[in-house]
DNA sequence: CTGAAAGCGCTTACAG
DNA sequence: CTGAAAGCGCTTACAG
């Protein structure tokens, strides 16, 4: 018999506590929020028949009562044409708010341009004026996400971490990938496509590398792979390509391929990999195969195409669900959560992909 | 802005709507309820206004009055050492309890022998007499849980399928793996480490084949991935071995291998690929890739040693966890669940199984 | 057929 | 420093 109240039939209540204390409610209210106007020694004998009887508030109740309504502040770069990778986090934050029904939520979700520093301080400002009960962001500017979340703890608001954290900060929890790990799958769904003495492209599209430190973690973990495990012998030729257009992308591919004549397999590191299968189809250059990263849907055509071999699904819906539902529960149930959740890395092929969507 | 009450910043209330219609809360609640004891006139005007006003009650009054226990039974195989998959089945359903927490479930978890339909059927009859609000269960042997669902719909219990569902029956809900699409992904997944030219072996192991219809499903799938899709010409050799001790299989794969010299990769359509992985690792027999089901500790093993390339995860703890949240929301929100949900088919490696531990 | 009242467990403003 | 009372939105037993 499982049960949701395992220790006992019935649960204590406030009313239980103040009579084993002989005090009133009001006075147990007072201990358990820490108001104050207590004497010392009632405090204690209040907390001691507290702690006793395993005393947890009814959420329901509280809940009832208090009508507390949560705003919450996200912050994610925008998704457009050229970065369509954040076109499916707002769906998990609104799963979240709907799953969070019964309590009243709201969410102002806020997004800002992925190549401009300054766009997302302007943005961090109007959250801060706004003062969320908590927030959850996308920490893709080092140096201005940690400024922002100096900010957000002298504020006393929580913040989550979706797509990667940053250590300095004092963040509530983090839900996404584990980078490097997803680097090494990568690296052995790429072996195992491979024949032993093909070489390997690793393609990294960026701006300014520097910043994204994914891509560069993902790529250690790539290579360590092969340091480590890896059957493949091949060369692994890097190219990193700043500027991300299509003629761009193209004529630095077309550059290495004719430089090298051995190229078996190219491992993207961020979610353009439809950029190389386009590519590839273009050219009618077969025997090339894909991995790369995200369940976009022109990533998606060419998995099903066969050009692509397998795809790193990260779940971007997921972390923001996760997200939003760690502040909710950390802010109503005092529940805190751990500090890193990995998500699972999936890995997609034409066969399962469907599933994904 | 996302919110959680989208249309209305203020919510209406019983007390609202009857104030609009001119009569008590009482009689509000009793058209609500249908307790009947309502003239049909005063009926029709209140439920005019709570369609006007999209009314939808406050589930924390609702549970804070009520108080209602819901009491679920569920009816799983026993797992022992033979049967390690469904060991994990429970904890999924421990934790769907603990996450409902504010709202008292118990849950009464009963075994059955997976070899044995009477004790199937005697289990069914001790869960009939204890009426629970509803049923969990894995529909292992089909004309017997015909038959109890037949009994569980008499009794207006509902009652929602893991592990495989029955169309005949009148389930809530299905929550586990389209079986055969995870056919075709073990298909893809053998192909893509299997020689173009190489054989390939499948085992069944199952002490009555036409009862578990997985199986079957699975070996189809799998069979159709290389008729539609696949590369590999080489031959399918289907070993079907009725004694699941390890001394039955080694001999039946002792045979299998000395009559058939090229097999390059094995499938094992359940979740016993360790007997296989175990065969292959005693007689050092290199090369020959393994591709199976579930991650019990002993596959893990091997997936990790490498004899074992693919494991197809059926995420067991999801399916029984989303299956019991499905009945309280039924129960308790009038929330009617999809009818069938496919949990996605998780492709796991060495590199990423640490994720789904 | 209908309404007024009590109470689920909690919080808070008020009186003392 | 402490207690008594009201009220969150809902349901139900009772009186009429």
């Amino acid at each position: 018999m499982i049960n949701s109240d395992p220790m006992s039939e019935t649960k204590t209540r406030i009313k239980d506590i103040a009579a084993l204390a002989s005090v009133s409610v009001g006075t147990v209210d007072r201990v358990l929020h820490n108001r104050g106007e207590v004497a010392q020694k009632t405090r204690e004998k209040v907390l001691k028949i507290v702690k006793e009887t395993e005393y947890s508030p009814n959420v329901m109740a509280q809940a009832l009562k208090l009508k507390k309504k949560f705003s919450f502040a996200s912050l994610l770069p925008e998704s457009n044409e050229n970065n369509p990778f954040w076109i499916k986090h707002p769906a998990g934050m609104q799963k979240a708010i709907r799953e969070l029904e019964p309590f009243p939520i709201s969410l102002h979700h806020i997004t800002f341009d992925i190549f401009s520093e300054a766009d997302f301080q302007a943005k961090t400002k109007k959250i801060l004026s706004d003062k969320p009960d908590g927030v959850l962001l996308a920490p893709i500017f080092k140096a201005e996400s940690i400024l922002f979340c100096r900010k957000l703890k002298e504020a006393n608001i929580p913040f989550v971490f979706v797509d990667g954290f940053i250590d300095e900060t004092d963040f509530l929890s983090y839900t996404g990938e584990n980078i490097f790990q997803s680097g090494r799958v990568a690296g052995q769904l790429t072996d195992i496509v491979t024949p032993e003495k093909g070489d390997i492209l690793l393609v990294n599209i960026a701006r300014n590398l520097q910043n994204i430190h994914h891509l560069n973690s993902r790529t250690q973990g790539f290579l360590n792979y092969f340091e480590t495990s890896g059957r493949n012998s091949g060369k692994k030729i890097m190219l990193n390509i700043s500027d991300p257009s299509l003629s761009s992308v193209f004529k630095s591919l077309e550059k290495t391929f004719s430089k090298h004549n051995n190229i078996c397999s190219v491992f993207m590191t961020g979610s353009k990999s439809h950029l190389i299968a386009s590519y590839l189809h273009g050219k009618k250059i077969r025997n090339v195969n894909v991995v790369g990263y995200d369940l976009l849907d022109m990533n998606v055509a060419f998995l099903k195409s066969g050009i692509i071999k397998f795809l790193i699904g990260q779940k971007p819906e997921e972390q923001t669900f996760r997200g939003i539902k760690k502040l909710f529960e950390y802010l109503s149930l005092n529940k805190t959560p751990g500090k890193i959740e990995y998500l699972p890395v999936d890995i997609v092929t034409s066969e399962n992909v469907d599933f994904f969507l």
